[in-house]
Formats: C-alpha cells, sequence, structure tokens
DNA sequence: TATGAATGAGGTTTCATTCAT
DNA sequence: AATGAATGAAACCTCATTCAT
C-alpha cells in the first residue's frame, strides 16, 4: 500500500499538481538547454524541488519525455484543429501552423535520445496518430486551394519541421541572448514548399513508416 | 604525457595508420546511429579493435568526435572551392554544394554533445573558418548571379544545412532500409533559397558570433 | 556542478554528517595500509557504504586525501598550541609534541601520491602554514631553553616526522599484530635531536621552498 | 622454441647485457621520482628503448622492481663487509655504513608498493638474509666496542634507515635541484643512535618477523 | 508528501602485458 | 633482439533510481 506511483485516478493535491506542472516545464527546458543527457538532478535543482518529488510523479527519466512529448504534440494538435476551422485553408492560415509548430518545436524537445528506442506509451501513440491524421487534412486541403506544392505530404511536413534548429541556449549567463532562428529559417521552408516547386523531389514521399522509424531514433517514443 | 599517447612527429606505422582511419570512420557511424552519448565500447567493437587502442589514437572522447568533426567539414571545404573555381556561379553548382554538404551532414554529426561544451582546437578552428570564408564566398557570388535571394547570408545556410534531417538508421538489423531524406528535404529548401523570395525572414541574419554560438551549443566544438 | 555534489552551504542532515565522518575515518585507515593505490572501491567496502556515496561527498581521490590531510594536520596544530601554553618549553614538552605527531603520522598519509601532484587548496595551504609557524615557535623556543640542539629548524622538525616509519599493517587478519614501532624510534630522533648534538649535521637547513617540494612530491597537496 | 624469457645460462649479448644495465638504473631513477605506480611505458621512453625490450629482460613490473632491490641490498652488502674488515668497530664505520646505507635507500626504492605485496623470489631472499646477518654482525661489535647504545638491534637500524625521507625530485625541469637532506637526517639519527642513549625506546625491540612484515608490506618483496 | 542521501550499474580512462612487424 | 601498437582488466567517476528521514 505504498502509494509510490501517484494513483491514476484521484485528482491529485491543488499544490501536487502545481508541482506536476512546474516539473513539466523545467524539464523541457532543461531538455533543451543541455539535450537527452541532462540530470535529472539538474532538473530537480532548477525546479527547486527534490529529486524524490519528480520521481515521485514521473516513475522513470523516459516517461518524464514522454509526457513533455505529449504536452507538446497536444499543443500543435489544438493549433493544426483551429486551422482546419476554416475552409478554404489559405496559404497563410497554412503558414500558420507551421510556425507555431516550429515555434514548439524550437523548444528543441526532440532529437534526444537517439539509440535509447523504447515503445511509446498508449497516450503518446494517439495524440501523435491524431495528429498526423489532422495535419494529413491540412495538407491535403491546402494542396487543394492549390498553395502548397503536390509532391509533398504530411509526414514531409512533420519531418521538416523536425529538422528546423533549435534556439541554441547558453549556460555562460554573459552571454548575450541570442535571436531566435528558427522562424527565420521557417520562412525559407514555407517558400520552398509554395506551389508549384521547381527543384524536383528526390526519394520517394515518406510514410507512417519512416514517421514511426524517425520518431523512435531520434526521441525514442 | 607518456608514451601511450602518440608522439605527433613520427609517423605511425601502416596498420596503426590504418586503425586511425577505420576508428574515425566507424565512431562516424556509431555516433550517426546512436548520437553522442554513443559508448567508446561501441566504437570498439564495431571496429573489431580494443578500447585501449582507441585510446592510444584519441586522448578522450572529445577530441575523436573534434576529429570527425575537422574530417567532415575539409570534405565540405574541398567542395564548396570545387564550386568557386566555376564562374559565374550558377544556381545548378550553388545546388551541388548545398546536396554534397546536405549528405556529408546527413552523417549527423551534429548536433551531438549538447551541454558538454568544449572550446574548440586550434586545427578545428582552422577549418571551420576557412569553410565559412569559403562559403561566404560563394554565396555572395551566386547571389550576385541573381539565383539565390539576397536576404541570406553563409552562416544562413550553414544553419539550415544543419537542420537538415539526418539519415535515421536503425539499430535493429531487420528493419528494411529506409530512403534517404535529407536529399529530399534539400530540394525544398534549395526552392526556398530561389531568387526572390517572397516569405519576409523575420529576425536579422545571423553573424559570426550566432554560428560560433550554435557551435558550442550543438557539438561543443 | 549538479547537485550530486552536497551544497556547501545547508548543513548537512545528521546521518550525512556521520557518514562523512566515518568515510574519513576508514579512508585514513586504508591508504595508511595499502598507500594512495588503493581504490576507493576498497574505502567503500570497509565503511559498508556505496562508492557513490563518497563521490557525494569528496568529489575525486585527490580531495579525498586533501580532507584526510587538513584533519591529521589540524590534529598537530592543535598539539603544538598546547605545548605553545607552557613558559618556558620543557624538553617533556617538545617531546611530547614530536610523540603525539609521530603517532598521528604513523598512520601514514604521506608519502602517498608521488609523481600525481596537484596543487594544495585554500584551506590545507591555510593549516600547513599555520601547523609551520606554530612549530617554528615551539622549536625557537625550546631552542632558547637550551635543550633542543641550534642547528635544526622546524622545517627539520617537519622533514623527519615524515620520515618516521608508519605502523605496518597486514591485510592478511591471521597475521598476530605488530608492535608499533614509530613510538620506539622516536625516542632514538629525539635524542638525536637534544642539545647540544655532535654529529654535525651535512647540508643547509631546509627553508619553506624544500618543505613545499617535499610535499608536492609526497602526497602532492 | 620461442626465447621470450632470456635463456638463464647462456651470456646475453653485449648490448643486451648493457640494456639490462641501463633499464635497471634508468628504472630505479623513474620508481624514485614517480613511485613505483610509475608506469613501464616512462621506464621505456626514458631509456629510449621499446616496451618490448623491458619485457623481454624483465618479465614483469614485480620482478624488474625486485632486480632493482637486489641490487641495492648487494650494493649494502659489500659496504657491511668492509667495514666488518676493521676491528674493533669505530664510531665512523658505523657511521659510514649508515650514511652509505641511507644514500642508498634516498634513491627511494621503498616504500614502493604497499598492498601489492608477493612473496620475494630466492635470489633476494638470500641477499636480505645475508645483509641483515651481517648488519646484526656490525652492530654487535660496534655495541661491544661501547660506542653504540645497547637497546636497538641491527632490525631497529634497517627499519629506521628506511625511513629517512628520499630526496624529493620533482618533475618540472625549471624547479632549481634541492639539497639532499637524507645526509643531513642521518646525522641525527647517529647522535640518536650514539651510546648510551638517554630517552628510554618504548616497546620491545623488533625482530626477524617485524622486519619480514615491514618488506611485504612496503615494496611486496 | 517532499526531501536529498545512498546505491550501483555503466561509461570513461589508464596501464601492465602481449604480440605482430 | 627490438619495437611500439593492441589488448583488456581494473580503476575512476557519473547519474538514474531507490529509500530512509
Amino acid at each position: 500500500m505504498t502509494p509510490t506511483t501517484p494513483p491514476a485516478d484521484r485528482p491529485l493535491r491543488a499544490d501536487a499538481r502545481q508541482n506536476v506542472e512546474q516539473i513539466l516545464d523545467v524539464a523541457q527546458q532543461v531538455f533543451a538547454d543541455l539535450g537527452y543527457q541532462a540530470s535529472i538532478a539538474e532538473v530537480a535543482k532548477r525546479s527547486g524541488l527534490g529529486m524524490g518529488t519528480i520521481y515521485r510523479h514521473f516513475p522513470n527519466k523516459a516517461v518524464l519525455v514522454e509526457r513533455i512529448a505529449i504536452k507538446v504534440m497536444g499543443e500543435s494538435l489544438a493549433q493544426v484543429r483551429r486551422a482546419l476551422a476554416e475552409e478554404p485553408v489559405t496559404w497563410t492560415a497554412f503558414g500558420r501552423v507551421v510556425r507555431h509548430m516550429t515555434r514548439l518545436r524550437s523548444s528543441q524537445l526532440f532529437p534526444v535520445s537517439r539509440g535509447r528506442a523504447t515503445d511509446a506509451g498508449p497516450e503518446l501513440s494517439a495524440v501523435r496518430t491524431e495528429l498526423l491524421a489532422a495535419l494529413d487534412d491540412l495538407v491535403t486541403r491546402t494542396q487543394r486551394a492549390g498553395v502548397l506544392r503536390d509532391d509533398v505530404n504530411a509526414y514531409d511536413i512533420v519531418l521538416m519541421l523536425n529538422s528546423i534548429p533549435p534556439r541554441h541556449t547558453s549556460d555562460s549567463a554573459d552571454d548575450e541572448p541570442v535571436s531566435d532562428l528558427a522562424d527565420r529559417y521557417t520562412g525559407v521552408l514555407l517558400d520552398g514548399l509554395r506551389a508549384p516547386g521547381s527543384e524536383p523531389l528526390s526519394q520517394p514521399a515518406p510514410g507512417r513508416r519512416e514517421i514511426d522509424q524517425f520518431f523512435r531514433a531520434t526521441h525514442g517514443l
């Protein structure tokens, strides 16, 4: 009867819930700054909590990373759905989604834990599937509107988004802050995606299989 | 200090030199597959050598990674110089360089060792500076030819190249090989880079400072 | 850097403080028995703790040795100060100090880590300087009392004390215990130090420089 | 029929014999400078030979150390025998032996390999026994002459000699050479040994057992 | 429930020893 | 016979995870 893991059902005490949120936020930042090899101790230090508290809420590091991924994907999903509400999908709406996802992504959750692949849990699998479906919808409709080049698909978009370089934070506090270049390169990316596109795209377009493999390879989820 | 490390002057025995080459190649692949957190033991296993042999030639992991970086950058530099030999620089020549560098890069050396920044040694600093200078030349001349959008500079190119997702290899040998998507996305990137460009690029263009900070942050070199 | 190392400020939990004490004691004994090449694992085993615990409190082996040195020197300093409280300093008081220091010393911290010299940290430097000053006081006053030969100085005493052979413990527990000869030879040493002394002492008396070099050479502190 | 180990009987080629001598000399110096933990590679470097050559002549490190010990003890034995040739043994002759042995000893072979005890081979056992017997002779006859205090024996002398601090060499070549203090302290030691002695010597005098244990503990021989 | 000390498996690095050249 | 590159066991050290307070 040791509730080391929190009961999945009973709602958490208010302060406990706050802790969970804070840990997620801090951890996201820590992994962004230091990569997946950042220690849990670092997360504990920055959040002002004990390591035990973190482990109370997240049974291990992989789960913590998975929760971050779920959170980020959930936010992306919401954004895509907002764009899908419009009809027809304009280039502006499409661009808004891409820029938004890039900004989320530039929190650089990925790629973090190459070579430590674990299978994604059901919750992550679910958001991922939903997100991919929504994006597929968006891509198709944007193409139907004639503004997005026809030789790319939703999986391409995901993979390209994952390729935007993250904001590169530096630990030396005396370094001046650096402009977030992710947004800058999204501009180039969008221009490259505009219909009709002139460079021929080599290689066949990726499918679900490629995406899944990429996820397994890059953040083990 | 002790002769465990080879003397910098006397040429290595033939077989030893071969080993050095092989270690570099294998290590590049290993880091590409598993990320910076790959163990030296893994490099040893895959190259069929003892760990001691690796340490004889590379005093520590950071140096090994640095040597790989030097090698990769050297190859890129050669490629850029080849393009610079032509006059004027055509879009095709520029594209060839970008595709080549992408392919090299997709060996995914970067980003590997976030948060373990060390200063680059003199040799790496040298190639890096040369490479950046050559690229700057190339970018300027391609722009002068009117085919590359004017609002990007050499540093942009470098950072965008670094953003192409790497070939995602899987350790489970039973996985079917996956197409190298890097080349595919280079096409999109190139279309985005073509003059005149329609998406406005937010953020000021990066300078040497941003590049350096990126390198420190991503592969600690 | 990470909180794996304890914060210098907040006081340790009661049991942790006890562990620190115990580690110091056990390590002193281990190094006495096995020399500096004794492994941390041995210290862990004998103290019934995990290696990680030792590294939590002492970031590396050199620091552990340094803490032992600080402890031993602190105890010697206290002893010397006690003798200095008397006036005039009698031969008996001087002898008591020497015997005490010998006994401490016979815990054989030194010479331990020849060839691995590191500079002493500020705390060790401080005790060392204080100890040397106090000894200098003691020697001068004992000489003024006419009982200690005039051709030796405090540095001589230190170096000679360092020369008393340590208690030679054996790991095979079945060996019978052996008498502590350190005390025996201190007698001979004291007789040799008594005024006026008849053997001429070759070589100039050592100075601070010789002592420092000896410390660097013998225990790297 | 691989003569990895040299045949014990057939005389070595002239240059090979030279190598053996040189290795012994260099190794003695290296262990003096760096302690037992000095690497064989260091010996190889300083002697300008390959490591293989060293292993051709000395099957392992322990044997190398043992050969050095045999050499040093042999020289001591010769010196003692020279003193024994005189009758009666004067204080001067006794002092000459002690000073000589100290000087040899200050090459600091011992204590080197604490905690790595191996049994001494037959040759080392033999010299050691001879040396102890000769010293016993010397001590007895010096005492009979009334100049050496009566409460010490040959074993005491050995142990005290082993306690003289070694010449402390420093690797930083820019350090000025430091005077050899061993000789200086031998003076104090000799004064302490002179008859009749006033400090009472605590503890019973050591016997063969104590000496043997000391040797096992300090240089594993 | 929160804390941070303790644990120990696993990674990095060193070096005695072997062996192909 | 000599060389120095290769080996791998063992040391050092880190950090995910557990658990006593």
